[in-house]
DNA sequence: AACAACTAAACCTTTATAGGACTAGACCTA
DNA sequence: TAGGTCTAGTCCTATAAAGGTTTAGTTGTT
């Protein structure tokens, strides 16, 4: 029951908590430090216990509880591991099409070139104002009708692959692309929604009047490790816009 | 380890699960059945445990998870109660004033009065079409400036109470109210987010132009037990609604 | 090559125990 | 009356242990 004698990793953890949140935050920060892979499980229950010099209990009650808190997966007979975003509770989810089920999801991208990034852009992304950036400007459809425009600014020089291959190469969904080819993980991400109104332009491209309420979401997607690694900002009609919350 | 004889409480619950589970089902049940109010504590963990006949490792793992869920409110010392409704999640929240610090909040009720429930609300309240229904129409400010327009239905004869008592008598909040005037403890709530065009009236109330893009919040109350109490009908100015999510 | 049986490794369930920390109220003292 | 001290009641921390279930792979048989 001393604290004095503990695993070195516990060093830098804060000597007045329990011992449960000691290693719960040093877990947390191994997994934000990418020990794991999603592929490669934790050391088992026994060999973690030992390593930290605690009992098997208490680092099962730890690990249970990362995975309530959905860091962690775990399966009986398996292993434990890191879980992927998964990006249930995105606001985009609230997008709901007229048409319904047999409908397929597809993205072209309108536009890519090189910026200095504006002042909101580069204050998003945590870079220098007037740094180099890559913007893309998408279009996301249902079955060949357009129901998102979004603009995507990422930091350069480090998404540079993404400039140079062919917009053709690039699938419709870009987050397994900056896996793929930046070996670049997105772990989280902040939404914001508001109301604006739409400019002629974004107008054209969504099939509506310039002026009709649009939903606008930016989102700021970072990595394990909480940079910031992509800034988007997504307009939608609002009338097929509809967001639901359980409250207690 | 047998699972033949066990708390007679059990019964009802699911033979096949894992004990903790079943405990975890009928103490849900029990709160929900406002077994305990929110000032009186659940029995202590070592009497619980041998009400149900298991140990009270077992019992205070099913008491820290519904109190990670947040049903129930755990404090060392002191016991473990009922958690009263926070509304902490409420999309409400969102709605950004822009005075800032030193504003108080307020409500005017402009009308009330019974009505037969239109097929939208008894749809809600889950009540028969045309069954009468107590109707308030309400604004909502902060120093006297309006930013809310709230449609409120409720069910009668049940709210015949505040059908009755004078209009001023009303508190700011509601829900206090149904509380001490009829003894209903709202537990939870479902709310929905759209975005409408101001029509003439709530325009001229919102001191908006007509048209204006509108923040839209249905909200369906409920009671412990999952029975509808209420429904309302919020209209806000969308330039004035910023709703932030964190997503993994 | 296909299938079944076995086995080791991993997590899961349940109980038990010893001691610690916190809270509210009772009691005592000034 | 005001303020401290004590104490019973309650939840919290940490460990230990015995047995169960699930999974993935190995081995053996056909």
């Amino acid at each position: 029951m001393t604290r004095a004698s503990s695993s070195p990793a516990l060093a830098q953890t804060d000597q007045r908590l329990p011992l449960h949140a000691r290693v719960k935050d040093d877990l947390i920060r191994r997994v934000r430090a990418n020990e794991w892979g999603s592929t490669t499980p934790l050391p088992p229950e026994s060999a973690l216990a030992e390593e930290y010099g605690i009992s098997v209990g208490t680092l099962r009650r730890v690990l249970a509880e990362l995975a309530a808190e959905g860091l962690l997966e775990r399966h009986q007979g398996r292993g434990t591991y890191v879980r992927r975003a998964t990006f249930q509770h995105s606001l985009f989810r609230f997008f709901r099409m007229h048409g319904g089920t047999g409908q397929t999801p597809g993205s072209r991208i309108l536009a890519r070139n090189t910026q200095d990034a504006p002042a909101e852009v580069a204050k998003a992304l945590n870079v220098e104002e007037s740094s180099p950036v890559l913007h893309l400007h998408r279009l996301r459809l249902w079955d060949d009708t357009p129901f998102l425009v979004e603009d995507i600014w990422l930091p350069l020089p480090q998404f540079q692959p993404i400039a140079n291959i062919a917009l053709d190469e690039l699938g419709s969904l870009l987050y397994p692309e900056y896996e793929s080819r930046i070996g670049l993980i997105i772990g989280s991400a902040t939404e914001e929604l508001s109301v604006t109104q739409a400019p002629g332009e974004q107008a054209a491209l969504l099939n509506c009047q310039a002026g009709d309420p649009l939903v606008r979401i930016n989102r700021i997607a970072r990595t394990h490790t909480g940079d910031v690694a992509e800034y988007r900002e997504s307009y939608g009609l609002a009338s097929s816009f509809r967001y639901q919350v359980e409250i207690n």
